[in-house]
DNA sequence: AAAACCAATCGAATTTTCCGATCGTATATG
DNA sequence: CATATACGATCGGAAAATTCGATTGGTTTT
């Protein structure tokens, strides 16, 4: 049965080749020279070859052993590179955060998101996956994702959320027409419109709906539809009227048309934006500091 | 205090990324759950960060933990490399061997035994020096070189020696000179001769000098000939007459000369051909393995 | 409500590690 | 030629670690 080498044999060789002497190497390693010499035999035996001449008046490396050195020392130098892999992570903001957001944010949030984060923790790794959220959800659930970024609420277990802001909707509609004319804009002036919604899966769709309590016989799927882009140059078209989020009003995404964007009277006619996280991360406080950060850095582009 | 991980520690990590689970995983390292999952906590502890999101349905790895995984890894078969290059060294003619070799005869020797070495033992790396016996012995002596070929004696401590064969000397002098034309050849001859050797330092001329009982008068130092086949050119100039190892004949060194070459009548006119290395080397039988491999190498070539 | 599952923890036994002392050998010194 | 010095290997005992089985605490499944 031939075990491995340890570390620390690999070490008390490496200071054995740099000293080119028991005693000095074994100082060097704050052990006693007993221990260090025991290493060597014991490292000699495991590897069944023998790595050190030992001459009275020096000590030599054999070819093997030399080149054994030089492997020890890489592998001892990526043994150092885990542990301050680590130290650099410890802190908010220093490691990976593999971050999933939805489609129907990360157009308008992730520009400046990423430019502030930059920025700021130029050491972070930002890791971006877009996606649906249930896609989303079970990349989280699964450890693929750290944290996501999306419209709440959304079920799941296991999961904490931390709710950012509202993002309330605005109606778009071509200038002349009804939606676009009338005196004051409630949600029941949507019912028998024609919605431009994104396709199923898309919680904006969802959201949408149920914040204007809205039936699906007034919406029109629109074929090949996957973004916001889209559906906004198919209204500008005349094809309907469509609900479009703050944010992406924010980022200009009718710029060059000329549609008319009108809030809504009634509060809490849109959604909620928020972070996810599986409730047995220990990053909490990191992500915590996440969410101060996005709503930071949107306030500001604002 | 923070300590360094261990390789164990590491494995541990590696099969529990694998199994997603803390028995399995310890099962397959063949130690008890309680023991990987100690060694899971006391790494995290050294890290001084969650590498693992214990979970009841899963075990889940952080960012982290998938990085220092996959860094893991790599140390881990980085080990296994220094062990299976142990291995392979531990057998004969399967490792490095750095050989030294002097310049009389380096040119003579080398390509036979390099193409049989590559042919019988592929995995053989022979490194070779050329130099000059006292600076491959200094060479050997401090741990640059394993193994020297070179002409004995040579004074020398804490070396053994393995003695091959014998090498002659040939008289080589142009076709109507006196002592290519004289009836039997004796070294007595050569007395007033006007000999050209190689420079101080070649152990050639030291074992020429000796064997031919010459004096330092009978010799030309001819100006900057570092080598047999410039001595040679020389002497097919009529410069005078010089002698020449049999394996420097045997290897054609007159090839396009009339030079004659003529044996001593009497015997031991030549030099000995052997090996050298540390008297506290581990390769001992190694080495005599290879002093018997250029003895054959060089028999067949003849 | 009970059973099953899983990882963490505890305490005891074992193994390993480490040190100081000593030994054997080779070199330097008187 | 004897002695002193230097160096690495080895030995035995003490200290520290590792390991295991058993148990606990929490969650999910039946």
């Amino acid at each position: 049965m031939s075990r491995q080498p340890t570390l620390k044999q690999l070490k008390y060789l490496c200071a054995l080749a740099q000293h080119q002497h028991f005693g000095n190497a074994a100082k060097s390693c704050h052990v006693s020279q007993s221990t260090l010499s025991a290493s060597i035999v014991e490292l000699e035996d495991i590897l069944s070859i023998s790595l050190v001449e030992r001459n009275n008046r020096a000590v030599l490396l054999t070819a093997v052993g030399q080149e054994v050195v030089t492997r020890a020392k890489g592998i001892l130098t990526d043994i150092d590179d885990v542990v301050s892999l680590c130290e650099a992570s410890r802190e908010p903001f220093q490691g990976t955060i593999r971050l999933g957001v939805i489609p129907t944010i990360a157009p308008f949030i992730l520009p400046a998101l990423l430019k502030a984060l930059r920025a700021q923790h130029p050491a972070c790794k930002l890791f971006v996956r877009e996606d649906l959220s249930q896609a989303l959800v079970d990349a989280l659930q699964v450890g693929e994702l750290d944290i996501l970024l999306l419209a709440l609420p959304f079920p799941t277990e296991h999961t904490d959320t931390l709710s950012l802001f509202e993002d309330p909707f605005y109606l778009a509609a071509m200038p002349n027409t009804r939606l676009a004319t009338s005196n004051k804009l409630r949600t029941k002036d949507l019912h028998g419109a024609e919605m431009l919604l994104l396709e199923e899966g898309h919680c904006l769709r969802d959201h949408a709906l149920e914040a204007c309590k809205l039936r699906e016989k007034d919406v029109i799927v629109p074929y090949q539809a996957t973004s916001l882009t889209t559906i906004v140059q198919m209204v500008a078209n005349g094809i309907g009227t469509t609900l479009l989020p703050k944010m992406a009003t924010d980022a200009g995404i009718t710029d060059g048309t000329n549609l008319v964007i009108r809030p809504f009277e009634e509060p809490n006619v849109g959604r909620q934006i928020g972070l996810m996280w599986r409730k047995k991360t220990p990053r909490k406080h990191e992500f915590g500091l996440l969410g101060a950060f996005i709503k930071r850095c949107l306030s500001s582009a604002a």
